[in-house]
Order: C-alpha cells, then structure tokens, then sequence
DNA sequence: GGCAACACTTGATCTTGGTCAACTGGTGCA
DNA sequence: TGCACCAGTTGACCAAGATCAAGTGTTGCC
C-alpha cells in the first residue's frame, strides 16, 4: 500500500534507452518474440525498466494511462476498487505479460490499480509513443490483436464462471490452471498467499479455506502452500470443465 | 431454440456479393466508418447476410468459429452454458456491432452460444478471408483493435461488477446504460424480455423482480416494460459508478 | 526469550440470492 | 367463449457465502 519506492533502472535520455540484458530478456518474451530485432529496436527506444518493491504501487485506477506495460520478473497484481471499500483482484500476472493494453490504446483511465505482489522490473512503454508505433507499425498492430484476443477469451471465461459456478469449483479451475498441461496427479505450490488468491478467486479468505476443505473431498489436500491434487480429470469433471470447451 | 429457419440473403457467387443497400449500411457502422470505401468493398467481397427468425440459434458454444459477424438489424444474444443446465447472458448485441471476434482472430472454439433474441439480418465475414485481411490490411487490424479493446473495457467492468455489487446495483448499472447520456429523469424502454434481462444482469427472474421493487426506493418505477427513473445521478451513486472511474 | 503482528483456520450467525410453488394477467387459438 | 400457455410476480423456504469473533501457529523484532 505504500507509495513509491520504485526506481527507474533505465531510461530514456542518449540513443536506445534499455540495457542490453533488457532488451534481450524483451526480446524473448512471447508476446514479442514475432517482431523482427529491429522492430523491436524500434519500438523500445523510449521504453524504460523501473523496479517496485512487494506492495508497491504501480497505479491507480482512475489514473490517465501513461504507459504500456509488461512485467520482466516478479508478479504484479490488478485490483479493482469500489467506492465503499470493497476490492477483488480481477487479475494476476506473472513475468512475459503485458498489462493495460486496452486504457493504453483508447486512452481511457485505468478501471484497476496495479500492485506489486513481489519484488518486480517492470518495462514501460509510454503511451503516445505506442499509439503511433501500432498506428504505423502493422506487424505491431497484429501482435497486439493476437494477444489480446487471447486475453479476451480468458476474461469471456472469467464472467462465466463468476456467474455459473461456485465458489470451490472457482477455486478448483484456479488450481487446474496452476498445474499447466500436467495431467493426473501432481503437487502444485501456491504462487500467491492465500488472501491473494482469495480475493482472485472472488472469495472472503475465510470462504477460501472452507472451500479448500470442500476439496478434499475431490483429492485437493492443502499443506501450507503445497496443494496436491489426486486426480486431475476428476477435478476438471467436478467444475464442468472440459464438458464446455475451453 | 429451434435451429436453422435461417435464411442466406446475398452470397459469394458472382462478383461483389452484398446487395448494394446492405454494403451501405456496412459502411455506416462506426465499426467500419472509418476504413476507405475501397478497402470495405475488399473486405466484404466473400461476405454474406443472412437472417434469422427469434429465437434462431446462430452457433452454440464450442462450434469451430467459420466467420466474424456483425448484426445489421435486429438483436442477437450471447449465452454461456454450463453442463448441468446452468446458462446466463455474457453479452446482448444491438444492430452495428460485431461479435466474436477474439474466437475467429485466435480460431479457437465459442466459447458462447449466440442466439437472435429477435428477427434479425447478421453480416457474416468468413474467417479464413477476414484472418488474412487482417494480416494484410493495417488499417483493418487498427479498427479491429480498438474496437476489441474498447469491447474489452466492458468485460473487466463487467467482472468487477459481478465481484464487488449486489444484483439490484447491477440492474441499475444496466438501467442507467439504457439511458444512454441522458440526466435528470427519464423513462426508458426495456429491449428485451424480463428473463433476458434477468440472464444479463446474473440472476433469476424471481429475483430481478424484487430488485425492481427494491429500486423503487431509489426512484425506479416499473410498469409493463416501460421504466421511469426520477434521479440518474442519484441511481449512479447508489450503485457507486462515477466515484470508480467509468 | 517474549511479545506483537500477521496469516490462516474454525465456529456462529446473518444476508443475499436461489429454489419451489402458487397465483395473476395477458395472448393466442380452437 | 373458454382454455392452454407464457411472462411475470409474490411468498415461503433453503443454501452459499459474508461477517463477526475467537483461536492457532508462525515470523520477526526488541
């Protein structure tokens, strides 16, 4: 919660702006990673890389957008805010993952805060900048359009499952996406403490850990972080996953 | 719930395929205003209308997706099912917009069933055509993109209003976008059955009823479909929109 | 070591919205 | 005219999740 102890690592003064490790590690990313060097060369000239601390701001909702981001390392949180102190985590994201696309590019103020859940570098791409390298830049454009089809797609899923399942079978869909592609059994550890994933799930913590027992009935068991989960498929079959497509 | 009463209207034989008067009011979409004359004849060349009867199903969730569409009249309603029966509303769709656009982009299955909750002419774009259009067309992919990520916009409002406000304030959310940009006090017309409306806003029909009559004491009054609303302002704040950032 | 702070759990109770059932009024149709 | 059907409302009850409160570790700090 507390305000700025970010530093600016690197920035935008004499010819390119990243350090080298930088722009190879944004080099690498996924969402990059189609864009030819120099493109990409190009793209970054006015990028920088500032570092948050855990429990950093990064910006509010409601701020004008400044700048397209993409988190290098850590973990970053957006929240969503409501007047009367209510507060949910609409999303987490993790290292490779660009966030705030759409405010960037309508240029409307945030609808949520962004939060450094740990330690994170994050790249900013200012915003004018940007508009004008997608507006001229159709390799950029189309990278964006993939990607944020994408994400799209995983926020259509979101309000379905707000609307049509409970509170475990959330959770266990939570914990599905946690084992990536592995299938039967496995042991997962939680990336978040159990009140961020709460409030990602859509729960009060306490809510959290009754529907963790729940799924022990399902053959999740919960150690401290450490989640095992028996059977996968089984799992996947208690939230109806699967019987719609993903 | 009956399939396929649909009717193709102008098809992709011979030469440009859509009636003249339907390339117009193609052309009039705010979705497509802004593309060149030319580049929307390109586009369009392989399109087709064609229409459907209330109640006609478009395509259900899972479907491969073949084409983007775009109503040009009439309304067209998107539902999320669930295997054991649930379904709900995730999006109604009015005359000019376009739907499924992150499906075709990404060619990932539906992940909604799209249903014409009234008699209506939908612009199908077939997919392999728009894809490489997309690719090819930078002035395209620009609209596309910030067509979706303004569509994108309202998917996270959407889920932080399914997260943080009870279902009267959702219904009020609903009304006052009803409103348009309307203040003061207004009378509006519901566009869609009470049960449609109860599926939008996230709740049973039982309940939508009493969260009209608990509205009432914010100044909503029903009667048949028609709702007059004393204090927009004052219908904003009780469901705290404005003090977040619209 | 001892104590405060925090994260999590568990139990009791309350609120919201869902479920089931009965009823009303309109609409279409024989 | 009368009847079946559908949309919507209302009431009684139920269930999921929130809230409030107390308790248990664990961690970190003096």
């Amino acid at each position: 919660m507390d305000m700025n102890a970010q530093q600016r690592v690197s920035s935008s003064s004499e010819g390119h702006s990243l350090r080298p490790e930088d722009l190879a590690a944004v080099a690498r990313l996924p969402l990059f990673c189609d864009l030819s060097p120099a493109a990409l060369a190009e793209i970054t000239v006015e990028a920088s890389v500032v570092k948050y601390a855990r429990n950093d701001v990064i910006f509010r909702q409601g701020d004008a957008p400044s700048a397209l981001r993409v988190v290098l390392d850590g973990q970053v949180g957006l929240t969503g805010t409501i007047a009367d102190g209510g507060e949910t985590m609409v999303e987490i994201l993790k290292s490779g993952e660009m966030f705030i696309p759409a405010a960037v590019l309508t240029e409307k103020p945030f609808l949520m805060s962004a939060v450094a859940l740990q330690p994170s570098r994050i790249l900013a791409l200012p915003g004018e900048r940007f508009r004008r390298d997608v507006r001229e830049r159709p390799d950029l454009a189309y990278v964006m359009l993939t990607s944020l089809s994408r994400h799209f797609r995983t926020l259509v899923r979101e309000v379905k499952d707000l609307k049509l399942k409970s509170a475990a079978q959330r959770l266990a869909l939570y914990l599905i996406g946690l084992t990536a592609k592995r299938e039967g059994s496995t042991i997962v550890r939680l990336p978040h403490s159990k009140s961020v994933i709460a409030a990602r799930v859509g729960v009060r913590p306490e809510t959290l850990s009754r529907a963790f027992s729940h799924l022990k009935g399902h053959g999740v068991v919960v150690d401290g972080n450490a989640v095992s989960i028996a059977d996968i498929p089984a799992l996947r079959a208690y939230c109806h996953e699967g019987e719609e497509i993903i």
